[in-house]
DNA sequence: CCACTAAATGAATGCCATTCATTTATTAGA
DNA sequence: TCTAATAAATGAATGGCATTCATTTAGTGG
C-alpha cells in the first residue's frame, strides 16, 4: 500500500459522485440554473466549469503563486473583470477547484470489502490528492459543505459505509473528522523539504533528536512522509475501528 | 537557551548580528554576543524581540489579516522599510511568532510520569496554542527546524522522552510527525464554523450523513472539535504506544 | 574630530483583487 | 422586423500589499 500512494492522485472515479462529466473547454453551459427571462446571449465565453479547468491547468503549470485573477483571465483570453460575472471572488475559484479535486478521491473501497481496507484506500488517495494542493487546505477547513456538492457527496458515501460497518451513528462524524484532520496535516508533510529536520549548527545541543533523525534517514526505500502517514493511519484505523458495535 | 534564539536570522555577514546596547524598543533583548567592530548606534528602535511581541499584540487585536508590515511598523512607531533592517521578509516575522508560540507548548509532562499522560498533555496544549494561530500552520509545515530554535528544543525534549519510554530510535521521528500532523489538522477544526456540516438544501440527498450530523449535535457538553480530537488522539496514543520495545 | 557603520527614512515599484460605468451581443416578444 | 431587456465583456480606475533603494541620521571607536 505504501508505494502505491503516488498513484491516487490521478484516480478519478467515475461512479463516485453526482457530477456529470463536464466539458471543460469554452462552452459547457449545462447547469447554471435559473429561468431565462429576456434575451440572453448564448455564446458566453466563460462559465464556472471553464474557469475551474483553466485554474487547474494554471496551478499545474505555475503553482498556486501563479494562480492570480489576471493570469486566470489571460488563460481564458478574457479581461480579469469578466471573471467576476461568474464568480464572486478568488476564494470562490479556490472553492470550485477544491470541489473538483474531491471528486478525484477514491471512495470505491466503501462499496464492498472490509472497512479497514476501504479506509486505507480512501485515506491514502485523499492525502495524495491534496498533497499537491496544500494551499487549498485552509480553505477546506472552514468550508461549509453546502458550498461544495462533490465534497458533500463524499461525506455521504463515507458516512453510509461507517454506519454499515457498525459504527454508532453519533460517533461517525467525529471519526471522519479525526481521520480528515490527520490526512490534511499529513498532506503538508509530503511537501516538506527533505532537510527539514536538519538541525545544522544546533545539532550538538539536541543529541537525542539528531540521533533519531539520523536513524530515520538510514532506512531507504520509503519516503519519511509515507512512513509517518502509514504509521498514524494504521493506529487510527485500529483505534477508531474499535468503536464499532 | 532562551531568547538568544533570535540572532541567526539577520546573519549573512560574519559578526554582524551583534546589536546589544541600551534600551531597544519595547522589550529589551539582552546581549546577543558577537564582537564589535566600528562605531555603532546604541539606541536602536527595533530588534527581533520587539518585532515579535508587536506582531503578537497586533495579531491578538486585529487577527492575521491585520498583520501587515505597514501596521507592524505603525505599532512600533517606525517606517515600514525600517523593519527590513531586522527581518528579511514578512515570512520571517511569521517565523519569529511561530517559534515564540512553540515555547508555550506544555512539555512538562515528559519530565516524569507515564508516556501516555505526557503525550496527552503535550498534544492538547500544542493544538490549543495553534488553533488560535492557524495561519502559521502552512509556515510551520515547511519550516526547517534550524530556523526555529524553540521548536527544535521542543523536538529534543519529546525525542528524549520517546526514547526513554522505549521507542526504537528509528521510529521516533515518524511517530512525532504523525502526531503533529494530526495536531495541525485538528487545529483547523477548532476554528471551523458551527454550521460547517449543515447540508442545507442538499440534506435530502445525503440522508446518512445528515443523520450522523444530527445525532452528533445531540450530545451537548463537549465541542465537536474536542470530541474528534480526543477520539483520534487516544487512538494514536494506543496505536503508536504499541511500538515501544 | 573623523571615519565607519547600523539603522531609519520616504519615495518609488510592481503586483494583487476587486469595482464600476460603459459597451457589446443576443434573443424574447410585440 | 423592430425593440426592450439583459447577461456578459471591457478597460480604466482604486486601494492595499510587500519589498527595494538611494539617502540621511546618529552613535562610537580610533
Amino acid at each position: 500500500m505504501p508505494a502505491a500512494a503516488a498513484t491516487g492522485t490521478t484516480a478519478g472515479k467515475p461512479g463516485t459522485s453526482a457530477a456529470d462529466g463536464v466539458s471543460p473547454g469554452a462552452s459547457a453551459d449545462t447547469s447554471k440554473g435559473g429561468r431565462r427571462r429576456a434575451g440572453r446571449p448564448s455564446a458566453a465565453l466563460l462559465d464556472q466549469a471553464g474557469i475551474t479547468s483553466a485554474a487547474l491547468e494554471l496551478v499545474g503549470r505555475k503553482g498556486y503563486d501563479g494562480l492570480t485573477m489576471a493570469a486566470l483571465a489571460r488563460q481564458l483570453d478574457v479581461a480579469p473583470s469578466a471573471l467576476y460575472n461568474h464568480v464572486r471572488s478568488k476564494r470562490e475559484v479556490l472553492l470550485l477547484v477544491e470541489d473538483h479535486l474531491t471528486a478525484l478521491v477514491d471512495v470505491s473501497g466503501f462499496a464492498a470489502g472490509p472497512w479497514e481496507d476501504a479506509v486505507r484506500t480512501w485515506a491514502w488517495s485523499y492525502r495524495d490528492v491534496f498533497a499537491q494542493h496544500t494551499p487549498l487546505i485552509p480553505v477546506i477547513a472552514v468550508l461549509p459543505v453546502t458550498d461544495a456538492p462533490q465534497t458533500l457527496a463524499m461525506y455521504e458515501t463515507v458516512s453510509a459505509a461507517f454506519l454499515a460497518a457498525g459504527f454508532p451513528e453519533e460517533r461517525i462524524v467525529s471519526a471522519i473528522v479525526a481521520l480528515e484532520s490527520f490526512i490534511f496535516g499529513s498532506a503538508y508533510d509530503v511537501t516538506a523539504p527533505a532537510d527539514i529536520f536538519d538541525a545544522g549548527s544546533m545539532a550538538a545541543a539536541t543529541p537525542h533528536f539528531t540521533a533519531a533523525v539520523r536513524s530515520l534517514a538510514a532506512r531507504g526505500d520509503e519516503s519519511p512522509a509515507d512512513v509517518a502517514f502509514g504509521l498514524g493511519l494504521e493506529a487510527l484505523i485500529t483505534g477508531l475501528g474499535a468503536l464499532r458495535g
